[in-house]
DNA sequence: TTGGTTTTTAAACATTTGTTTAAAAAGAGT
DNA sequence: ACTCTTTTTAAACAAATGTTTAAAAACCAA
């Protein structure tokens, strides 16, 4: 029963490329066969189909999605650094990961995954606190009355989006992609500027 | 060389209901035919082939998605207003279209129109005047020093976004569409005032 | 080496894909 | 009614798809 691990891995490492460029439907099994440099046949030996496949690197890059976030969490900063923090790591992280938005997003949307996420991807973050922390800062009047929806709706828009439009606003602007990039790093000074101030009360004595 | 018109947009409507909510690979031919009520062949008969119908679909979507700023743009308000007129504006229209956002990006993200964006694009909204609008206020103090470039990654983060995130977003907090079309409502008005407040000075003599 | 298991391969399978063909149906002008 | 063009259809086509089969190759314990 000793499975080449180093077999399963090449596959899981090729199906993650091939998807996450050309999303499920635009890539076809021989496509992440060709990248392994191997057969079709040896995708359903270890995996049972295309589909459970994709499902394991769907599930993969969610985890990967909601990792980073909860590293930040669970430290024992103050919330404004700890929002601050967030942002930063975000966006290294989706410099090294660019695709990871438009995957989950299109994925999603397309209900290429059936399941309804799983309380193990949500839980771990539950678990940091974060939550209670921030209720703790509005009612203490550190930061301003909005519902902690709104908080992550805000700063996924800002943290996301840039990474899914990089082609757009190329088009858009005329501009190369280094110069994007430069707007990329300006673009999360900014928001981190923009997003404390609103959130945070200057004064909470006041 | 009389063309029955009714055809040919039915046709087009059937296949942007299909492309914009599978895309392009995830969409086939016979999937439109059955949603006209017609034959695969009627559909190289209109349009040449698969593709092209798509890059007709997909140029109206880019069209529509462009044309509701330059009605903003056009019109001879304050900056200011027409920042919270664009907002307002794209919100009820994507809440009429909501699956826009993610067709046109995830069209690009997959190269799925080769072509560059037309000039026919982007020319109206130069010609509306908007840049040099916003460069003079920038110029009297009104707007913050901050880049054309960034102040339109900042709108389209916080206006697009919200529609593309919402199967995750639901996911995420477990909640239902209602709900999360009240978050939506939400959101528009914290980034009027966020954004407002951050792009321009509130006392430009000071 | 031998025998049995695991891993890998090539080939075949049935469907589905986009496109084309050729004929039928509908329309229009005379 | 007849002809010619335009529109619509059913059928066929080759290529691509996901999956399975069965045999070969590699591996391993005795």
């Amino acid at each position: 029963m000793k499975i080449d691990q180093s077999t399963e891995e090449k596959i899981k490492a090729a199906a993650k490329k091939v998807f996450m460029t050309k999303g499920f439907d635009g890539s076809s099994v021989r496509d992440i066969a060709k990248e392994v440099g191997s057969n079709v046949a040896l995708l359903n030996y270890y995996f049972r189909s295309k589909e459970k496949l994709f499902e394991l690197i769907f599930e993969g890059a969610m985890s990967d999605f909601l990792q980073s976030m909860i590293a930040v969490f669970s430290s024992d900063l103050s919330l404004k650094e700890k929002v601050e923090q967030l942002i930063d790591k975000e966006f290294s992280f989706f410099l090294e990961h660019p695709e990871l938005p438009m995957f989950i997003l299109q994925s999603l949307h397309q209900n290429k995954t059936d399941a309804p996420m799983p309380s193990h991807f949500l839980e771990p973050i539950a678990n940091t606190g974060i939550f209670e922390q921030f209720e703790r800062a509005k009612a203490q009047g550190e930061v301003r009355d909005i519902s902690i929806r709104n908080v992550t709706l805000l700063l996924m828009s800002n943290v996301h989006y840039p990474f899914m439009s990089k082609k757009l606003t190329m088009q858009f602007h005329g501009i190369s992609a280094e110069a994007f990039d430069e707007d990329l790093k300006k673009h999360k000074e900014i928001i981190k500027e923009l997003i404390t101030n609103y959130l945070f009360i200057s004064n909470p004595k006041a």
